[in-house]
DNA sequence: AGTGAAAAATGGTTGGA
DNA sequence: TCCAACCATTTTTCACT
């Protein structure tokens, strides 16, 4: 279990440090020094605080799948026997690497995922082969995004 | 319009740059070289070119919103009048911080979208105030997160 | 495409105000 | 908390294979 700073304080300072390294992890800190007028040893010290928080939990490259011809975005709602252990489920959802997110929601649904795939053929065999064939799922729901128009972290 | 070459072909060598910069965006090159057996500068070319290729989209500074009071996330489905236009009620939502992402989708609903908020309160606040306020959105339909299981991007 | 080495840029530390 | 200066590491370039 990761403990939580609950404690932290983020004044205007650390947000901009944030804005900036949230929409590009590259940002050297220098550039962020001279925007924010304070040198770049004190931004140092402000993340480290920032990382001992837990706040900063990592940076990742942010690859665009389209270029490698995953055009197909949809979400799943999942309906279980009540008698399958959800876990269980899940862990063979875990091994699908189309499933991208996977959620227990309230609701009629048991769980929700979001999928990933190259076209309509490739998400059908997705749902067709391999949802469907874990054992306990009864039915599923499917909505196609046909296009993302909103994309971003929380607000800081 | 961003230009996406398709004609990119992804060796081995390339899968496992990616893998380690998907991970974390710090990775040092020499490291990757070092565990893949290629010199730094070659790295380099071959992230340049990734680049290039439009499959690299930039990286990102990942903050954890637990930290800072965000716990409830959840997915709400968007019935709109027939006599509005989307655009417009989308436009609304951009303007709704809480609202991390946004989809156009098959099914029964216009829009489909995901409330990051920091307790139950928050949540009916911007379900009943924000989105409920805006013109055209006749009826929501509200599913929440109780776990997030998994939490992936596309597998290289 | 890849290499090795040099040059340029950036990251991280320290001591003192 | 911040700064200035310093050193370590990393990124980027270049001539050559």
């Amino acid at each position: 279990m990761k403990v939580v700073n609950k404690n932290i304080h983020i004044d205007g300072i650390d947000k901009k440090i944030l804005r900036a390294l949230m929409q590009d992890a590259r940002t050297p800190i220098l550039e962020i020094a001279r925007n924010v007028g304070i040198s770049g040893a004190a931004i140092h010290q402000r993340l480290r605080k920032l990382e001992k928080s837990g706040l900063l939990s990592g940076s990742k490259f942010i690859v665009n799948p389209k270029v490698l011809g995953y055009t197909t975005m949809a979400y799943v709602g999942i309906y279980l026997d009540k008698a399958v252990s959800n876990p269980e489920a899940v862990k063979q959802l875990q091994r699908i690497p189309e499933v991208l997110e996977c959620h227990y929601t309230t609701g009629h649904w048991s769980v929700f995922i979001k999928i990933l795939a190259k076209d309509n053929e490739h998400l059908m065999h997705v749902l067709n082969k391999e949802i469907q064939s874990i054992t306990g799922v009864s039915r599923t729901e499917t909505f196609i995004s046909l296009q993302q128009q909103i994309d971003r972290q929380i607000k800081i």
